[in-house]
DNA sequence: ATAAATTAGTTTCCATGTCAACTATTTTTA
DNA sequence: TAAAAATAGTTGACATGGAAACTAATTTAT
């Protein structure tokens, strides 16, 4: 078995793996009224302390008219504030509100009860070749690929 | 660093590949009015011969109302071919027409392709491994998160 | 053998994600 | 410095994905 026999297997198992998540969380977030890509916006915005759409377009690589949707949601749903921008007047700054905040920490809650489930029965050791792994693929995908 | 510190990072990175190669994957298939959930199914039909939706439903982790919907358009584009189950009138059996397992030729030649670049520069060790590490982690996830 | 439960697949409704076109502003360039 | 290009974000149209309710057939249980 060769290098190009891997590489469908691989993308085939990260498709699968990544639709099997997106449905997982959904259904964990269901209670906050989220979805996990809404999730990931107002986690990004909360790490973030404050930020503009575009960094989040750039980061994780989402279309800006999808973020500016979830953005309008958060924003409605008052887990989020939008600040003018002094400097450019095209662009704000996002950040939490307590609210978001406080909806923030209940959904990592759950999620970090949902993590100890799947990570029981898997070695430390595996869990960091993993991460590492995937960090070396994500960086493969994010850069796009040449021609 | 401990275990429970690994896993939001690797579910972060699982969802934001699968959906980075999800729109790739989209856009790879735009040629053959076909996206990558529907190319998955018109996958499975072609590899497996003839199959019944259900067992897509259980192997490929679907809604079954979605696999219905892309049953229906993949039969309304004369890519597969319906045959009622003599056994269960329920059920009818899917397999590709000979339109249908062109076009999947034609896909695999540009997805073999587009792989090529992307494996470009890792070493086949590595993707073994990684190979490895996402069949653990598919298992995983698909059996399901226990109380 | 019949009623109840289960299963395969479909349909409907609705939120979501994507594309293209758009506005407004800022930056580049000629 | 004026025109052209690029950038930040929004909007509208449209296909898709998911939940629930549904039909029809099959299996299980009484």
């Amino acid at each position: 078995m060769n290098s190009e026999d891997f590489a469908p297997v691989i993308i085939g198992k990260l498709l699968n793996i990544g639709g099997m998540l997106q449905r997982s969380g959904n259904q964990l977030l269901l209670p906050f009224n989220l979805n996990q890509q809404q999730f990931s916006i107002l986690f990004s915005i909360e790490k973030a302390g404050k930020v503009q759409q575009k960094s989040m377009v750039n980061q994780l690589m989402l279309e800006k008219a999808h973020v500016s949707k979830i953005v309008k949601k958060l924003s409605e749903m008052g887990l989020i504030e939008i600040k003018a921008d002094s400097e450019d007047k095209r662009s704000s700054w996002l950040s939490t509100t307590p609210e978001g905040s406080k909806i923030m920490k209940q959904c990592q809650k759950i999620i970090t009860e949902w993590n100890k489930r799947w990570i029981n029965g898997i070695d430390k050791n595996q869990l960091k070749s993993i991460a590492d792994d995937l960090t070396l693929l994500q960086s493969v995908f994010k850069n796009g690929i040449e021609k």
